[in-house]
DNA sequence: AAGGAAATCGCATGTTCGTGGTATTTTTCA
DNA sequence: TGAAAAATACCACGAACATGCGATTTCCTT
């Protein structure tokens, strides 16, 4: 179940990490006159955030710089996140770098906003992420779903057989010609020439190349 | 570059799928009433709307209803998609069911929208996907979330060094002992000692064990 | 200054792989 | 029913791999 302060008597804990000291007051004063927000507390680094965490009540949700002097938000997420997961981490930055993005969200951060997002907008994500919600700008919202389907995109059919599939599945998972053999009850030469077979089709030469191109391009169907 | 329809003299094409008659014909009527959109086809079928990319001017948006006697809108994705890559499809759903929101986000849409959204709401999301974003509604947007931290947690820290590190890199991409050590200017026993260190720490005994290790576990990062 | 971890290089041996062949028996489908 | 595709099986040889050992150098930390 989300936890949501909104019936607590106490006001939600907001901590700021930010090295622009005027945004960061300007932000902390605007939070602070939010009925039930309180910016408890606002760094300039990631380092002297997380040391406040060992001392400090822990803050319902940090508004965090990606782009800090010394440690990198992204690396500070999973500490932050470490002291407890119920701690919702939103992203600021100035530039939707790609690999940012990427890398925060998957570190865990629960939403990410552009810094030239109004005063306004930045309160209303803090709500959000309260009530269990993930504020994400328009555009990265976009670039997140076109990961998503790059991922799980079968790109190329290699017309393998139903036969050389299921050995590819095995060869996948690590098992040597032999005990390819064994399990399916065939003699290693026949498993020797499906492989041979499937090399030709998917234009490589070696078992690391099929391995690689299979979790690449998601050849097979993951089980689990 | 993303093509948006903002500055054309054409209106923005937008199609229905939908079997609930009534609620399909009011959102018809609201985007007919909007300036700059027309819904020019509605469907209660997938299989109708399919059979309208034949012979019809392509949509720009399509209203996707995933819970469609038939063929389910999930599986229509890929299809009107096949047309043109360029066709947004935005579903809407009455409840944010798990599996129906991630396979249909795998399968390209644009969007995810509850029904109980308002018609306006609705309106609005279409002008978004239309500028690049991605309507999605809040709390689908936190699962997909959940599920972009969860794929790329990494669970286990195997102590690698910084050089088993960058020479793991080469050998998930397929390179063989020798070729790492002649891009890293290296000995190719040195290149072994390392391997066989990684070995160790990841616990496997085959090149392919590793490369199957490292993309289960994302042991390394992608540069792309 | 000392200790330890990391990185470097070397050798030897048995195992597994990659690839060139050829060939027989199903299975499939037009 | 008859040809094509798929699956099965075998051999041989050089290349690449896995793993046992030992050794020196470089860098970091205390």
């Amino acid at each position: 179940m989300i936890k949501t302060n909104d019936k607590d008597n106490f006001p939600v804990n907001i901590w700021l990490v930010e090295d622009n000291s005027s945004y960061r007051k300007s932000l902390a004063s605007v939070i602070n006159s939010t009925p039930g927000m309180i910016s408890s507390n606002t760094f300039s680094t990631c380092e002297r955030a997380l040391k406040a965490m060992e001392t400090e009540p822990f803050p319902d949700v940090i508004l965090l710089d990606i782009g800090l002097p010394g440690m990198s938000g992204i690396k500070a997420i999973q500490k932050f996140k470490s002291y407890s997961y119920d701690i919702h981490i939103v992203i600021l930055t100035i530039y939707d770098d790609n690999d940012s993005v990427f890398n925060a969200l998957c570190e865990g951060a629960s939403g990410y906003l552009l810094k030239d997002s109004t005063q306004d907008k930045i309160v209303d994500s803090i709500k959000e992420v309260l009530a269990g919600g993930a504020p994400l700008n328009m555009h990265i919202a976009q670039k997140v779903l076109q990961l998503f389907a790059k991922l799980n995109s079968k790109k190329v059919d290699y017309e393998l057989t139903e036969r050389e599939k299921e050995i590819l599945q095995h060869l996948v998972s690590g098992l040597t010609k032999q005990q390819i053999a064994d399990k399916l009850f065939l003699s290693f030469h026949t498993v020797n020439t499906h492989i041979k077979n499937i090399y030709k089709k998917l234009q490589v030469t070696t078992k690391a190349a099929v391995i690689s191109k299979a979790y690449k391009e998601n050849l097979f169907r993951p089980k689990e």
